[in-house]
DNA sequence: TGAATACCTTGACTTAAATCAAAAATGGAT
DNA sequence: ATCCATTTTTGATTTAAGTCAAGGTATTCA
């Protein structure tokens, strides 16, 4: 009884899910499905057919793809609260991508036909999933942006100022990706990274300590980080 | 007179309209404002507000990024019955990318609020408002793989490929945009552009014909598109 | 028709980042 | 602790694609 209470607070904790009356909320528990991945677990894979989507409640979970080389490009992380594979909801076939744990993850499964069921029945649900589906618009549209416009030191620099923002700290931040992810997340290869961190730290921009990385003149991040080459 | 059934004629025709019934295409009706572009003529800017979205009528719109230093990256092209800028309608704020008409276009506008009201009332319109943002993702997550998994001929084969299809044809494809643009869309610069094209006419695989690009060796071609590297 | 402009191609060179290879560092597990 | 496995770093080299510069080819417009 205590686990149900509990979904009912993780739901309406959830952005999507947000400014919905009560009634709704417990439509909404009623449909979804509680399912457990270990670290590394994969979730789906590119090609299969779907049914439904996921709500991250504990944990993190990579959305990516991977070249026939085995080369792989992190599309998204997504923490808790977060939620992915709305794509396949609206557009029926396959998903476009893979999913993996990437930490003992907690995850909401809402089965599609269940759910386009309370889509069509509230409009403020309705709006929500498009606000929600907007904001990862821009956010693909930012990484395109960065893929083809930037350098690589810019990536790092735009994603350094991004995690600061996230974490409220202008200081330092945290990396809460290893660092080998974070390269696949900027596009490129953990060696390349290795190499742009030590020239970075060799420029007093920021210092690495692990995971650690102290924003040491963050101007320059931002010069960095605009214009793709460093302000001198 | 005859002009409004011509609108009303075009909106049942446009695919987020789809299988709306006539009085809620009246609605709609009475919402959109026509608006016309010449060739070239900037349609909305990066961080620009908004007040809506649009719809292609007839001509052609590129949506796309600047780099500092004056390079272009093409999100998208929209053409007769594709929407865009929908994602401030749904998170108000800013306009990410730039828009252009790149012929002489008509479009129709969809004032958000107005818009909105509408979507709130309408649970079909809403789902088909979804479906194509779905749609969108799944075109940007395919575009961030091809920019940091393929190398720049990759892109090129996927993209003549993609054309055929488009045109229903598997022995020539007509490029509906100048080389310049095609670049720009693949993510590079004319000059490799052309040098690729250069060298896959070299290889039989494709022969380039100004805008005509005629289909030597479609096998090549899609190994070429999916492996990244040719088949010896 | 011919000039003017925009578009496309080719060449020589530079450079950012990938690759290959190997050494260091880190972090669990026992 | 010590070992093992993973992650990270460093070095030498290659390579794809960008830059700069100059011709060439279309298109458009008067």
């Amino acid at each position: 009884m205590w686990l149900m209470e509990n979904i009912f607070n993780i739901i309406s904790a959830i952005p999507l899910f947000n400014g919905l009356p009560d009634d709704q909320l417990k439509a909404i528990r009623q449909i979804a499905l509680e399912k457990q991945f270990s670290k590394g677990q994969t979730i789906f894979t590119e090609g299969d057919e779907t049914k439904g989507f996921f709500v991250v409640v504990t944990g993190r979970v990579k959305i990516y793809k991977v070249s026939p080389e085995g080369k792989e490009q992190i599309l998204h992380i997504f923490e808790a609260g977060q939620s992915f594979g709305e794509v396949t909801v609206f557009t029926g076939r396959h998903l476009p991508a893979n999913a993996e744990a990437l930490a003992r993850s907690r995850l909401l499964f809402f089965p599609r036909s269940a759910f386009v069921d309370l889509v069509t029945k509230n409009p403020s649900l309705a709006l929500n999933m498009l606000a929600i589906m907007s904001k990862k618009l821009r956010q693909f549209a930012a990484q395109i942006e960065s893929l083809s416009l930037k350098e690589i030191p810019a990536r790092l620099a735009a994603y350094l100022l991004y995690l600061a923002k996230e974490q409220q700290t202008s200081e330092a931040v945290n990396l809460n990706v290893s660092k080998g992810q974070l390269a696949s997340l900027l596009g490129t290869i953990p060696e390349t990274l290795s190499r742009i961190f030590a020239k970075l730290s060799g420029q007093q921009i920021i210092r690495v300590e692990g995971s650690r990385i102290t924003l040491l003149n963050r101007q320059r991040l931002e010069d960095l980080a605009e214009y793709g080459k460093e302000s001198e």
